[in-house]
DNA sequence: CAGCGTCCATACGGTTCCGTATGGTTGGAT
DNA sequence: ATCCAACCATACGGAACCGTATGGACGCTG
């Protein structure tokens, strides 16, 4: 509701040929066409670009490695793309986006099964399993420190997340300042666990973390 | 070709100071000689390059840009340095002693004052004001994600961390397995809430922060 | 078939950074 | 006075990348 930020610019899909100050005239042309070798487009770019971000960091995702592990070279690139900034705008919100849908879906839950979504939210969230998505995380995280786009989205998902969690917390019958306070609690420690190389102190990492889960939920 | 037989230098295969942190008990007459201007060594770069580190991360660290910070070239920098690796080492050993020495000065208690020594160390280590701690926390951290190197030392930091909230928890009267849960929740919580930009959301964090702190800690 | 838009390859200049080679300066020991 | 070791500057080759310029292949359309 309150998100400002609206990312409906149409004229978003412009193509960086030339810099001729000419907008694409409507161009109301059908959708891709299929050529046998399968044409690139911008979500293909944006894709991949995470792995990379995923794997190396920000600092790690450069256009000619990224242009060379789509087995094309980076004329392509700059078809698609103004610059390499223009791909790290659109890498926040391909991610912003899949982050706020995703915490939606997650915390979703029919009246009465408040807390059992909340349990469910921290088993997911606080796994082990989905690692690559803690990666993006922790790198988006990362790189928010030094990049104040990156900031912005890394605080409009927060908020979006906190006020997730708060709803269930708050449906549970908890007051607001208790409910905004176990949020908090709730996605502290499930972006701590990410971080954190416990193996070696607790084997019995599962019932740890089970446990935890119900001393934050209930 | 044969410049090399004209230099009545023998040795000039090592030009790097050698031996690492250790300083130089032996040498009874080698104490720092002063000249004009004060001559860096070792640990002035490496207290510098963890600045840079804060701020710039892993990859920003260059050593050209280190250099210039301390106002000379990197030809200083190679004549402490092997390469570049070795600064990174010298800062994992560094960091790593730094933070092992904290945690056990921050938990150190008289018996019967470990309930209040948790929560002093929760919110010491939960606090914003210690930014550039947390700075550097996340950077090593993000480091440890691609580096082995690293990876074990925050291995290991984390492993003296959680031995030592561990320690009061059992004083405390808990049994292992919940004094170990509490642990883990206590530091993935203290991680946590230093990549969270919750501000907006709680603008009564402080409050929230002694709630949640109660909470882990009793 | 001629023309145009789409998508990609190639080539190039420029910047940043690494690591090495080598020379210069300084202060203390001999 | 001289020599040496500590410490730093300068210069260089090479690699990795960025962004631009330009042309080519290919499919669609008039």
């Amino acid at each position: 509701m309150d998100a400002a930020i609206l990312n409906s610019n149409p004229k978003k899909s412009i193509r960086y040929r030339m810099e001729n100050s000419i907008p694409p005239t409507a161009a109301p042309s059908r959708t891709a066409p299929s050529p046998l070798r399968a044409a690139l487009d911008r979500s293909a770019w944006v894709r991949r670009a995470i792995t990379i971000l995923a794997d190396d960091g920000v600092d790690g995702l450069r256009v000619e490695i990224l242009a060379k592990s789509l087995k094309v070279t980076k004329g392509s690139f700059y078809w698609h793309f103004k610059d390499r900034r223009d791909l790290l705008d659109a890498v926040l919100v391909i991610w912003k986006e899949g982050r706020v849908s995703d915490i939606r879906k997650q915390t979703q839950c029919q009246p009465g099964g408040e807390a059992t979504a909340l349990l469910h939210t921290i088993d997911v969230y606080a796994a082990a399993r989905n690692r690559k998505g803690i990666h993006i995380e922790a790198a988006v995280r990362d790189w928010a420190r030094r990049d104040a786009q990156a900031a912005s989205v890394v605080e409009e998902v927060d908020a979006e997340r906190l006020a997730c969690a708060c709803r269930l917390f708050l449906a549970c019958g908890m007051s607001d300042s208790e409910a905004r306070a176990r949020s908090v609690m709730l996605y502290a420690y499930v972006f701590g666990v990410s971080l954190m190389r416990c193996d070696r102190f607790a084997p019995d990492l599962l019932e740890l973390k089970h446990w935890i889960a119900d001393r934050i939920a209930r």
